[in-house]
DNA sequence: CACGGTATCGACACGGTGTCGACTCGGTCA
DNA sequence: TGACCGAGTCGACACCGTGTCGATACCGTG
């Protein structure tokens, strides 16, 4: 269930040779599709036809419709992570422009694949697979989230108050819940342009109780 | 598209004298299954059986399974708007109390009803009914926040800052969210009786870059 | 060239949805 | 009272998407 192994136990079977043009074809297909319309619109024939092959062909190289996203969700929280991981730690130095790059990069990322973001959205509630590989993420994520405001109180930086946890849980959900209105354009949503802001200044409050923390406060006020 | 008619339009057709009885069954079924498993994995027939019909006869009722789901919520959500509308206005008096006040009768209200909030999750993602009414709730809800914090902005209590709009969509979203996952036992999520607090928390701060608002600072401050 | 695994697909069984036409049954009116 | 009517009911059907099975074609290798 780790993310590790990746290719070995998920979709196909043993599998070695040619076939990986196929596998690469149905995950293109996919996403594609995802473009234009929900998952749930989109059939095993679609993907199978998109990929050059018939239905039954599909099965040989994924179990389902369902292992095809895993499969797509899988390279997009690789991909969050290691944008993450290039984040430059500016926390001592300047934590308004640290935690504002972080959700300017989840923001980057999942936009990038904002389809694959909303099919998964609508499957996790009923995929016991993809739940299982996001709250993965959401937890890795949280434990972050929890340790830096840790470091930031025991720095004091930011004052005592919610368990860590707790505060690092809610914002990482609000953070999941608007960026997924504003990739659907939900109404209401806040303005693609000015979400960053609003979620940099939202976590800003929450965690300092001010905008401008840290000892240089020279980080931007909210807009 | 309103929430007024409710009756007329939405679901059967004509309809009058007696099988009201028969749609109220329905809508009971619906709940009760709901309570064990996901409404994709209720069948109309589980429904039909259950209201002790034939699956034809469902469909004298209700036009499809998530009409049946869209009538329940209907009913969730004018319960939470009568329990909201019986909150006290203390803003002026304890900002503090209000706010936590408005927070719990979310959660009791919703909490009370958690089977179909977690399926309307589910639908509001492909069905195009029940997230109209989902845009209007959250749009209405938000509207009133928006208010609430100009009121404060120009009372004085709370400090400028974000457009209040956005504010607004960023609190309510984030407690759709942790809302949500409390009911769900995702993983992670906040203990369901800590979760008020927690939410509570960081509206103020968001709101006026305190716990303790107002000109009482009476109100309790974080855990 | 025969063998074995990869890759492919036609055909089937299954389950859920939605519709149609026929039937029952209680009330109404000539 | 008996013809009628519309609400309510359901059996049977057509349709569609899923998943599986068995047969076959296509390699590369000994």
């Amino acid at each position: 269930m780790a993310s590790a192994p990746a290719r070995s136990t998920r979709g196909r079977r043993p599998a070695r040779p040619s076939g990986d043009d196929r596998e690469g074809a149905i995950l293109a297909t996919a996403e594609r599709l995802l473009g234009e319309r929900a998952l749930s619109a989109i059939s095993i024939d679609d993907l199978a036809r998109g990929a050059g092959i018939s239905r039954p062909t599909f099965y040989f190289y994924f179990p389902s419709k369902d292992a095809v996203l895993l499969a797509l969700l899988d390279r997009v929280v690789r991909e969050a992570d290691a944008a993450l991981a290039a984040v430059p730690d500016t926390l001592a130095a300047d934590p308004s422009r640290y935690w504002r790059e972080c959700i300017a990069t989840f923001h980057r990322t999942f936009g990038a694949h904002a389809a694959v973001t909303l099919a998964c959205a609508e499957v996790r509630l009923t995929n016991a697979e993809v739940l299982a590989l996001w709250s993965r993420v959401m937890e890795s994520w949280t434990q972050a989230v929890t340790a830096a405001i840790e470091g930031e109180r025991e720095r004091g930086t930011a004052p005592a108050g919610l368990p860590a946890r707790d505060l690092a849980i809610a914002l990482n959900s609000m953070n999941e819940r608007v960026l997924y209105s504003s990739f659907a354009h939900d109404v209401p949503t806040v303005d693609e342009r000015d979400v960053v802001d609003v979620l940099h200044t939202v976590w800003l409050n929450a965690i300092y109780q001010t905008t401008t923390p840290g000892p240089t406060g020279s980080s931007r006020p909210a807009r």
